[in-house]
DNA sequence: TACATCAAATCATCCGATGACTTGATGTTT
DNA sequence: AAACATCAAGTCATCGGATGATTTGATGTA
């Protein structure tokens, strides 16, 4: 008896995988047909397809119908995914807040008065939202502001991260993290308003500083049990 | 005639991914079987089958054979990671610079001379190094000093983007990227040893800034074709 | 109560068949 | 010769069915 036995399409992914980051086919080049990679290793074409689409999704390949599977990059999103799943809340946040103050940066020369009004009209909502709306309306706020960076990798990594910060706090059920005020995101508003990208980022550090620290100061208490 | 018709698996998994993120499941609870889900969205249980292991290997589903298929989280890693994969080489650069700047500054305060000794010691690798290896080199440095600030995630991002940046690089093969010298290294590593963690900051930004720059000026030059 | 056994539910894997799309070759027309 | 239409081969897309492996809860027994 053998636990944690890796399945068939688990094996053909790190098989492809092993491949390509050894440059077994080259970058921009094509992978053999399904029916031939099948043979190669052993496994039905199904369990290929599985495989292969697992590797698009991450990236690595890129597949044309009626041409063939190619190889789009080296370049392992999918680990880094893992790797990122598995970094305590902790670090997780700390890059949500390095991600958000960069974003602010890049926001503040850009910024218009239509933008600053949008954001405005964000806080108005998120002041007038009930308790179980509170925090959609703080977070539509955050993203706002962070897709005014113009930067659309930044505005994809800070999608994943706050999800990934909210999603982990609500299920250790520890409702007690400090809610920035209105005071707070207003200082954010005006610093962009005024084009001032040092003021901004210092502004968004304010007001996650102490969600941090507040953080900080019940893993020490707890000990461990992070992630 | 239409382009870009979307493939059923790719419905199948916006399907999926939609449902989860409204909510439908549970996170920890379960989803219908597969053939339930193949009945319910009028395609057969291959198509099924490899939306799910897409959904899976993006982190969102979790599944055991003999019991079910099981929703772990509503954080999407592949739909990030997809986004990252269309960003522009500037996006992405920006990014990457702003990763290892901030991981300068996260670093700082922890350096010990062991640390900085370290560093200094690849420097000087990197300066011995063929043409062949130099890329290499600096890249051990970099990841070095990302490594320093101690936060797995920030790492696991810069290896990412890295990768991903240098193999644009190479591929649109322009190698006219000014490379940056040796006392713009150095004055990082200076600022480390000093435990001047805005000093770091700013030293990774001169030392970048120029690359980021000159890619601009490129891209406004050749108007497109840029990822 | 504790344990062994069993059956149902569910996923894993394979196989074969048919359709859709791309691409390069071929042949025709101008 | 150049441009165009046609065609066939190669490749992926999707389907349906069949069988095996694993988990899990129910059942029966000591």
């Amino acid at each position: 008896m053998q636990l944690n036995r890796a399945s068939l399409v688990d094996e053909t992914v790190s098989a492809l995988r092993a491949g390509i980051a050894a440059g077994r086919w080259a970058v921009g080049g094509r992978i053999p047909p399904e029916p031939a990679l099948a043979d190669l290793l052993k496994v039905s074409r199904g369990t290929v397809r599985e495989a292969v689409r697992v590797l698009a999704a991450a990236g690595l390949l890129e597949v044309r119908q009626g041409s063939g599977t190619y190889v789009r990059s080296q370049a392992d999103g999918t680990g880094m995914v893992q790797r990122l799943g598995l970094a305590s809340l902790k670090e997780r946040l700390e890059v949500r807040c390095m991600l958000e103050s960069e974003a602010a940066r890049l926001a503040a020369p850009r910024c218009n008065p239509a933008d600053i009004a949008e954001l405005t009209g964000l806080l108005e909502a998120r002041d007038a939202a009930r308790p179980a709306d509170f925090v959609e309306r703080d977070l539509a706020f955050h993203r706002r502001l962070v897709a005014l960076s113009g930067n659309s990798a930044l505005e994809a990594l800070y999608e994943w991260f706050s999800a990934s910060v909210a999603e982990t706090i609500a299920e250790t059920r520890k409702p007690w993290m400090p809610e920035p005020d209105r005071p707070q995101h207003d200082a954010i508003v005006t610093a962009l308003a005024a084009h001032d990208a040092d003021g901004a980022v210092a502004a968004v550090k304010i007001m996650i500083a102490p969600l941090l620290a507040r953080l900080t100061r019940a893993l020490e208490d707890s000990s461990e049990t992070e992630n």
